[in-house]
RNA sequence: GCGAACGUAGCUCAGUUGGUUAGAGCGCUGGAUUGUGGCUCCAGAGGUCGGUGGUUCAAAUCCACCCGUUCGUACCA
């Protein structure tokens, strides 16, 4: 074997982890804006930032203990030098309970609290899911009243529109896990034993949106075999079961948007007649409760609205559940249109606080899905990309240390007047490159200064988006070299000026030709 | 987890019924042009044909298993 060939083996090869993404300067910069406008709103309704470790002990994360064989199945778990199991949080309701519960005598109730953080799940990623991603939450902890859980879902639809999401664009849905739990009970689910069935039940609910009314029969009741083949088994319900189910989860008045009515359905659900347990007496009247407040506070079923077929996280949800849908169709990268659907959600979590403390704590809270909400926004074109300037280079024509002082010396100017700018920091013997880089990098203008111009204490300044245009009209080389396109000369004294003057009619450009 | 499709240069892809030294476009590097991006021309670098094993005189091509990617589905705190 010969020796480049042994070179060739022994390279590392460079490669990241699958789920994994490294993030671009547009993708951070979109990001940042996206956590400054939701931050802004969760400001105004008096809420203040907290944060907390991404590790957590496990057993304070919930459920999901690592066992010695898939330590960690579904979370990314590491044992600590003392053997006891810590993960990488899943979540950042499950770290918030567990602060409120171990400072709970400083923290005055109700705590209204946000934060923005990475959270990871070992799953398999997909097509706009990743094993890290950002959630941006929101909670009251420490308020039993759906007053709290109104206010979730009215700061929700405010975040939404504060991104730019149209009304009508998008719709938060509640729904209540009493009322879901009321029905199960009437149709016999009830108790310890039928857990698992409940569940399915549950799940099957939750693909209303998926599957329609026909795929959800078929998961209430027998199974359903999907494209591939693949088959799911159902739920099993008899036909009165599975009928009662069903004019429950359609009791949403209308799919079409604009054309929904709570108090109407509120009244439906009051007259539904096979279900006359307390359980669902109490979340219907909750249910009641809340439409009462958001149409009193303006918030009309355009933008929050009651829906039966919400389920949302089959955990620690006590109470009132919500969730953030987008209307509009999403385009991808690939041209095919998406439904985006869910990108944020919550509800009322009484028993998360207690498990800690053993005392009653009630909290309600929702979380942003931040990565896959940016994902929606930008192909949607409502993110300023690139929308920052790119820094004028200071090209470099003479490499002895004098020059080079010089050149330093217009950089700091310039910063100075609050320009983005930087000197050549490659081989500058090869000019050529030094405007092949700028002109790659998007710079807006380059700064020339040679031997000729400095005895005459001048500088080039070359406008590198008008050359740009200009090359379409110039194909010999020799007079794309020698005109100079789009270049003047100014003195010394004038570079910060005229670079002033230069990004302006630039920026004017932009804004006329949009 | 289950099922399907795919895997050839940095990228997008050709590659005949299995047949010599695996190609193209784009990109990259150098030159034409020691002080000016683009265009053009010339030259060059770059490949364990995803991996391992098998069938064969002969495998990028056929078979098995594995890995990876994509899609559907399940799970999703």
């Amino acid at each position: 074997m010969s020796e480049k060939k042994k070179k060739k083996l022994q390279k590392l090869k460079a490669r990241l982890p699958r789920g994994f993404v490294d993030r671009s300067p547009a993708d951070i910069r979109a990001t940042d804006e996206m956590v400054a406008k939701i931050k802004a709103v969760y400001e105004r309704y008096g809420f203040d930032p907290v944060e907390t470790p991404i590790f957590e002990y496990t057993d304070c994360l919930g459920k999901f203990l690592p066992d010695q064989d898939r330590p960690n199945e579904g979370v990314f778990s590491v044992q600590d030098d003392d053997e006891q199991w810590m993960s990488l949080r899943y979540d950042l309701t499950a770290p918030l309970a567990r602060h409120v519960a171990e400072n709970i005598n400083e923290i005055q109730l109700p705590y209204r609290t946000y934060r923005a953080g990475w959270v990871f799940r070992n799953e398999k990623p997909g097509p706009g899911r990743f094993r890290q991603f950002m959630q941006f939450d929101a909670d009251t902890v420490g308020a039993p009243g759906v007053q709290a859980d109104a206010e979730m879902c009215m700061m929700m639809a405010d975040t939404m529109e504060a991104l730019g999401i149209a009304r009508g664009d998008y719709v938060i849905r509640v729904n209540n896990r009493k009322v879901l739990d009321g029905v199960l009970e009437a149709i016999g689910l009830g108790g310890e034993k039928n857990a698992a069935r409940r569940l399915t039940v549950l799940r099957a609910i939750d693909k209303f949106d998926k599957f329609g009314d026909e795929g959800v029969r078929l998961l209430l009741g027998d199974g359903r075999k999907d494209e591939s083949g693949d088959f799911t088994p159902g739920a099993k319900l008899d036909a009165d079961s599975l009928d009662q189910v069903m004019e429950f989860v359609s009791a949403r008045k209308s799919a079409e948007v604009g054309d929904w009515n709570d108090e109407g359905l509120i009244d439906d659900l009051e007259r539904l007649k096979f279900v006359v347990n307390e359980t669902y007496r109490v979340g219907v009247h909750e249910l009641a409760t809340l439409q009462k407040l958001f149409s009193k506070s303006g918030y009309t079923e355009d933008r929050i609205l009651i829906d039966t077929s919400c389920v949302r996280g089959l955990e620690y949800y006590t109470g009132p559940v919500y969730e953030a849908e987008l209307l509009f169709d999403v385009t991808n990268e690939k041209g095919e249109t998406v439904q985006f659907g869910s990108v944020g959600g919550g509800g009322r979590y009484d028993g998360l606080v207690k498990r800690f403390t053993g005392q009653d704590v009630p909290a309600t809270g929702f979380s942003i899905g931040v990565s896959r909400l940016m994902t929606a926004l930008k192909n949607l074109g409502k993110l300023g990309q690139d929308d920052v300037i790119q820094p004028v280079l200071v090209t470099v024509m003479d490499g002895d240390t004098e020059a080079l002082g010089r050149y330093q010396k217009m950089v700091q100017m310039l910063r100075e007047a609050g320009i983005r700018a930087e000197m050549y920091q490659g081989n500058w013997k090869k000019f050529g490159n030094q405007l092949k880089y700028a002109d790659r990098r998007g710079c807006p203008l380059a700064i020339i200064q040679g031997s000729d111009e400095r005895e005459a204490g001048k500088v080039q300044i070359k406008d590198l988006i008008e050359g740009k245009r200009l090359s379409g009209e110039i194909t010999d080389n020799v007079t794309w070299r020698e005109s100079r396109p789009a270049q003047i000369e100014v003195a010394e004294d004038r570079i910060v000026a005229e670079v002033i003057r230069m990004l302006a009619d630039q920026a004017e450009d932009r804004a006329k030709s949009g």
